[in-house]
Order: C-alpha cells, then sequence, then structure tokens
RNA sequence: CGGGAUGUAGCGUAGCCCGGUAUCGCGCCUGGUUUGGGACCAGGAGGUCGCAGGUUCGAAUCCUGCCAUCCCGACCA
C-alpha cells in the first residue's frame, strides 16, 4: 500500500476518496454504490450517534424501530413524497428464489413468489411511521408524539461517494406529532438548534442556520431548516435537515386528534436527520495532506502513547510510567491508546496516527524520562512541545479542550472568509471560479430564477439564513426587486 | 443515463504496440539486528493476468462480446 495520499491541490477528490480508504474509514464493497464502512470510520459514528442520541432524550424523544419495507400503497399516500422519492427507490416483488432448471447450482427469481403488492425500501420513513402514528393518536394527551429512529435507508443514486453520497446509508430520522402548528414549528427549530450545537461544538464545524428555497426543500414539507456547511475545497454541504411538515402527512394518513375542546383536527408534524454523511463532512471540512484531523470529541482515540526504547529494561522504565498516566487520563474519560507494539518503529507509528486524525500523541523515550518530561505534538498544528510529567495528564486533558477550539476557530475562519457580497452577475460567476464559497446575493424570490441560476452556473440557494437582514436590491440575474440576500454555493 | 478511464498476488504496478507461460515495490511468513519521523539483512510463501468466446502449435499480449469498478456530468442527503 503506498504510504502517500493525493494532495489536496492536485486533485481535491481524490485526496477525499484516499484518505477515507487509507485512513481506514471504509472501503468499496462488492455492491455498486455501497460502502463497508470500517471499525475505526464506525467508532466515529458510533461516536457521534453516542452525543446526539443523548440530546435528543434530552429534549424529550425517545427511540422507535420501524420496518424496513414500506407497501407501495402507504408509500403513494403522500403525493408529493412519493414524487419525491419515486425516482431512487429499490422495490421488492419477489419473495423467494429457486434453482435454475437451465442452469445447475445457480438461482432464478421464483415468478410464482410474486407479491401481490410490491414493497419499496425505505428512502425514508414518514409513510410507515404515519400510517403508525394513526393509531397511537386519538387525543391531545397523546401529543406531543416525539420519536427517533435510528436506521439505514437506500436511495438509488446515479453517482455514489463515499460517506457524502451512498445508495445505503444510516442516519437518524425523527418524527414528531404535535397539537399545534406553532409547537411544531418550535420543535423543528429546536432540532435544527440541536444539530447547529452539535455540529459546531462536537464536530468543529461552523454552520450557518437557514431555510431552504423551495427548490431544495424536501419533499412533503412545508418548510426545510437546514445547517449548511462549508468544505475546504470550497464547495457546501448540508449537514442536516429539519422539517415542518404542515399537516401534509397527517391528511394523507389521516392522523386526527380530539382537542381540549373535542374538537377533531389533524396533527402537525416534523420530520429531521443527520446521516453517516457528516463523516464526509469531517473529514472535509478539517482533514489535511497527512491525513485526518479529528475533533477530540468525536476521535475515537484522544491520545496515543508510543514508547520509544532501545533494550526491554528502557521499555520496562516506559511501561511504568505510562501506566500511571494512562490511568490517569482514562479516570478523567479520555480514550488512550498505549502503542507499544514492537513490530512497527516509532517514525511509522507518528506517521500512521497523524494519517488516523489522532490529536494527541505523546512520545516517551529514554532521553524524556532522564529529564521528567514527554514529547507531546498536538495533530492540528502539527506543534511539538515538551511537556513536564508532573500534571501532565491535566495538561493533556487541557490541550484536548484546546484543540477542539482550535480545529472550530480555523474552520470558522476559513468559512467566514468565503461567505462574499456579490453585487452583479459577473462578480458571481468569478467569485464562484476563484473564490469558491457561499456567496450572499440578491435573488427575486422564484424558482425560475433559481433554475436558471443553477443551469448558467451550478450554483444553488444553500439557504436563506435565519434572522436574515432585510435590505432592499436587485436579483443577481434578473435585475428584478429583492428584498433579502441569500446564500449561493456550489454544493456536494 | 451521457462522457472519460481502469481491471495482472492483499495493495500499487511493469509487460500488451511487435504472441513463447508474468516484472518490480509495498505488505505477508521465518530468523536475526534494530527503534527520537514511514528500519535493515538473509531466506520464503503468494497468480483462474475481470469473465466468456474466437484466431493460433502457443494468448496477459491479437479479435469479438460481456461484466465490474472508479472519475467527470445530469439526479440527490
Amino acid at each position: 500500500m503506498s504510504k502517500e495520499i493525493t494532495s489536496m491541490q492536485e486533485d481535491y477528490s481524490q485526496w477525499y476518496n484516499d484518505l477515507v480508504i487509507k485512513a481506514g474509514l471504509a472501503d468499496y464493497s462488492a455492491v455498486r454504490g455501497c460502502m463497508v464502512i470500517k471499525p475505526y470510520g464506525y467508532a466515529i459514528w458510533e461516536n457521534m450517534q453516542k452525543q446526539l442520541d443523548s440530546m435528543f432524550k434530552e429534549t424529550g424523544h425517545q427511540n422507535a424501530y420501524f420496518p424496513l419495507f414500506v407497501p407501495k400503497s402507504l408509500f403513494e399516500a403522500e403525493e408529493t413524497n412519493a414524487e419525491g422519492f419515486a425516482k431512487e427507490c429499490a422495490i421488492v416483488t419477489h419473495y423467494r428464489l429457486k434453482g435454475d432448471p437451465d442452469n445447475k447450482g445457480k438461482l432464478i427469481v421464483d415468478p410464482e413468489a410474486k407479491l401481490e403488492e410490491e414493497l419499496i425500501v425505505r428512502p425514508t420513513s414518514e409513510a410507515i411511521i404515519w400510517n403508525t402514528y394513526k393509531g397511537w393518536i386519538q387525543s391531545y394527551r397523546d401529543l406531543p408524539l416525539l420519536i427517533n429512529q435510528w436506521a439505514n435507508v437506500v436511495r438509488w443514486e446515479m453517482r455514489t461517494r463515499l460517506f457524502l453520497r451512498t445508495t445505503e446509508f444510516l442516519w437518524q430520522e425523527g418524527h414528531t406529532a404535535h397539537a399545534t402548528e406553532q409547537e411544531a414549528v418550535a420543535e423543528t427549530v429546536q432540532m435544527l438548534n440541536v444539530y447547529a450545537d452539535f455540529a459546531e461544538n462536537h464536530m468543529a464545524l461552523p454552520v450557518i442556520k437557514g431555510v431552504k428555497s423551495a427548490n431544495e426543500r424536501f419533499a412533503g414539507a412545508v418548510d426545510t431548516y437546514c445547517i449548511e456547511a462549508l468544505m475546504q475545497d470550497g464547495k457546501a454541504l448540508q449537514a442536516g435537515t429539519s422539517h415542518f411538515l404542515g399537516q401534509n402527512f397527517a391528511k394523507a394518513f389521516d392522523v386526527k386528534f380530539t382537542d381540549k375542546e373535542n374538537k377533531l383536527d389533524y396533527v402537525w408534524a416534523t420530520s429531521w436527520g443527520v446521516s453517516t454523511r457528516l463523516i464526509g463532512a469531517l473529514v472535509m471540512a478539517h482533514s489535511d495532506d497527512q491525513g485526518l484531523v479529528l475533533p477530540p470529541k468525536l476521535a475515537p482515540i484522544q491520545v496515543v502513547i508510543v514508547p520509544i526504547f532501545k533494550g526491554d529494561d528502557q521499555k520496562q522504565l516506559i511501561d511504568e510510567k505510562v501506566k500511571v498516566l494512562m490511568q490517569q487520563l482514562k479516570a478523567a474519560g479520555v480514550s488512550v491508546k498505549y502503542d507499544d507494539n514492537d513490530n512497527n518503529r516509532p517514525g511509522w507509528k507518528f506517521a500512521e496516527y497523524e494519517m488516523k486524525g489522532i490529536p494527541v500523541r505523546i512520545a516517551i523515550g529514554a532521553r524524556d524520562l532522564a529529564n521528567n518530561v514527554v514529547e507531546v505534538a498536538r495533530r492540528d498544528t502539527k506543534e511539538k512541545m515538551s511537556f513536564s510529567m508532573d500534571g501532565l495528564s491535566d495538561r493533556i486533558i487541557a490541550l484536548l479542550d484546546e484543540i477542539q477550539v482550535a480545529i472550530f476557530n480555523k474552520a470558522k475562519t476559513f468559512r467566514d472568509d468565503r461567505i462574499t457580497p456579490a453585487e452583479t452577475w459577473e462578480q458571481f460567476l468569478k467569485l464562484l471560479d476563484e473564490k469558491p464559497g457561499f456567496i450572499s446575493a440578491h435573488w427575486d424570490g422564484t424558482s425560475e430564477t433559481e433554475d436558471k441560476i443553477k443551469e448558467l452556473a451550478k450554483a444553488t440557494i444553500r439557504c436563506i439564513p435565519l434572522n436574515n437582514q432585510l435590505e432592499n436590491g436587485k436579483c443577481i440575474l434578473t435585475g428584478k426587486e429583492s428584498t433579502q440576500r441569500v446564500l449561493f454555493a456550489r454544493a456536494y
């Protein structure tokens, strides 16, 4: 295996692919468009899950699990949603194979085993869930209903990319039902804030909260709220969405409740989700040509200790010191690995753990023992420092916090520098090519204009930022009146 | 689905034009020496050359068909 990855500058796409593979996050699989998430990548996902799950629980949600399959008749009940996903559905039509009479040892689909009604492999679970909610909700006392599901979904995409867009992916989807519109909108915004909090404080990924234009709205939603992040190549990535579904699904699945005044009404709904795509975001936002750069809060291993020794005597002395340090770090909840594997030399380990993005590396050798110090290297800046053995664990813990903040600040500085206003169409196009990022520009508010801009510039409206300042201006393309700027970008 | 490329050992490759039974590196195994930025020496194992046909005495190499994957686009989280 080559020790090098393609540099970001040479080919950003290839850099990303190389990194995902060589850092051991995922592998291509025998199934087109589907990846194997390897243990190291899955460990990151588990850390994300752990954190998000606790945030969902804190906001009153419970986990449940719904079927992978959705009968076609249910799937088509909410028409806008069904139409939106129709082009990318995997469909189960049969339930049995049989031996091929013309080809021994091979199997064919048994034509006798055709399903009366096709089953759709869920691309999202609104349909099956709202069909279920119908039986769960009768009274305002049953509301709000706050459910989250951790699941896999399948969307048959034309073109896939590791983590960013795979045919099957893992995600969570929250589905809530409420008595009032205000309450449902508040839930939608609350979950958007949870996502933004998670992205910024755990992933160290600065995001812009906003609302999608009609073109980019989730199929079946009244409003789609989103968090948008910027990758190091200047392309935007939608990192999470939270939808206000109005009464669309309640009406489609006939979910009514009796309110305090004994009046029947349809319930109000939300749904919200983030996926394993976040791992792609994490990689593309922070990493460099040496490998991953992981924020301490999500790193499967936060600290790695590498011993450097000549002979067993030295090794034993190092082991003793390391044992104490590891106990202290573990007691403080730090994930630490002692790599005293003798098969690889220190230099190899240094490079390997840089590839894996481990935030802090500690090297201990005879020289350090003599001076009562260790060598500490931080992954984000590659800075090497000498720390005293005394009070070491506290300093390491403080350093992890410092790195978490530093990674966020670096990404934020980059992002903020790439939110650029454009006043004219020429400027808009020039910026997209020369300083890719978010471009803040006026838009006349029509879908037609947005389509045209997408066609001409390959840029889309990423969002209308929340709490956007109103400002009179002229649409970047049509010159028509506009009341506010929106954020455009080329996106993943 | 359109455009481009690639399929040779676990990985990366040479050989293909001009046909003669596969090269090199990494990794792996054994033993030894090593260990402060991807160690070294010696020995060793590992191959349906993507698949199926065809041409030929003989095919990784030439011809035909197929399949798969990756990249770029359209679609999308």
